[in-house]
DNA sequence: AAGCGTATTTAGAATAATTCTAATTCTCAC
DNA sequence: GTGAGAATTAGAATTATTCTAAATACGCTT
């Protein structure tokens, strides 16, 4: 229960794993991930790891992330890094990004649906908002929505 | 059923009701989103507005897209305009962002929640990734998470 | 161990989305 | 109509991210 302290060996077992050449930034940008579970940003990440590898630059802490979420071991939390889109549809609802097309399509849920979200959380969170967003493939124009 | 030709009158009384002033910027920006279901990014927002009102500023389309959201006439789809935040969690698990603070926290998901989510979608999506977001007020800590 | 081809890293420039600023214009209540 | 506050405008500034081209490192073959 202590991956705070993964070493050597084991960031690059994890890195040859996904078939990525275990280098020194990537084991780094990974170790200070999995370091401390705060989610932080590529500033931040860029910070943490430019204290132990003074030489790193931004351009590569990004390549890194992006290899590190293509191979499953690093999930990147805004989804979105396009536009933000703006929508009338004022009722609960969810969105599915269509990856084809690129269209985001509304997909309308049952009322309770949010509200038994909600429910998950545990005490102590008081959430103001739900965002529930799907991403794929959608049929052609799959409810006649256009 | 016809919303995409609300008139003016409407327009303005919509606005009225939430006690912003009804200027035609706002007007036309409001118009134009409700016109086209689309989720419109604020370029494409820009650009339809400008067919009717040439002289308007992306700045302008900025300001009343705020007004608009803030008395929710309209909703943000990406809400996220932060940087992107990364996660070495790869359990299925929602994300809660406090507005106090604002920290990620992880929130674990029954295995079964996901996955029935999934199954809302109607016939024709194809989802390979759900995302699932709450806003709002945390305790202090939570579920002793740091 | 030297050489080679490819992958990676680097610094800095470029781009894209959004916000800020300060001056002007509009609106509404009086 | 006037005046105070609100909204709009153009353009600059900021922020996050991506691109580019050159330098470097890596692993494989010999």
């Amino acid at each position: 229960m202590k991956p705070e302290t993964e070493n050597h060996a084991t960031l690059c077992q994890r890195l040859k794993e996904c078939d990525v050449r275990p280098t020194p930034q990537r084991e780094v940008v990974l170790k200070v991930i999995l370091a401390k579970r705060d989610h932080p940003t590529v500033d931040e990440i860029f910070a943490r790891v430019k204290s132990q590898m003074p030489t790193i630059s931004l351009a590569t802490v990004y390549n890194c992330l992006e290899t590190l979420v293509q191979c499953g071991l690093v999930r990147q939390v805004n989804l979105e890094r396009a536009p933000t889109r703006y929508c009338p549809n004022l009722h609960e609802h969810a969105h599915f990004h269509d990856d084809t097309t690129g269209q985001v399509h509304d997909i309308d849920l049952p009322a309770e649906t949010m509200k038994r979200l909600q429910e998950l959380l545990p005490p102590g969170f008081d959430a103001s908002s739900v965002e529930l967003t799907f991403r794929g493939r959608a049929a052609d124009n799959p409810h006649g929505t256009n």
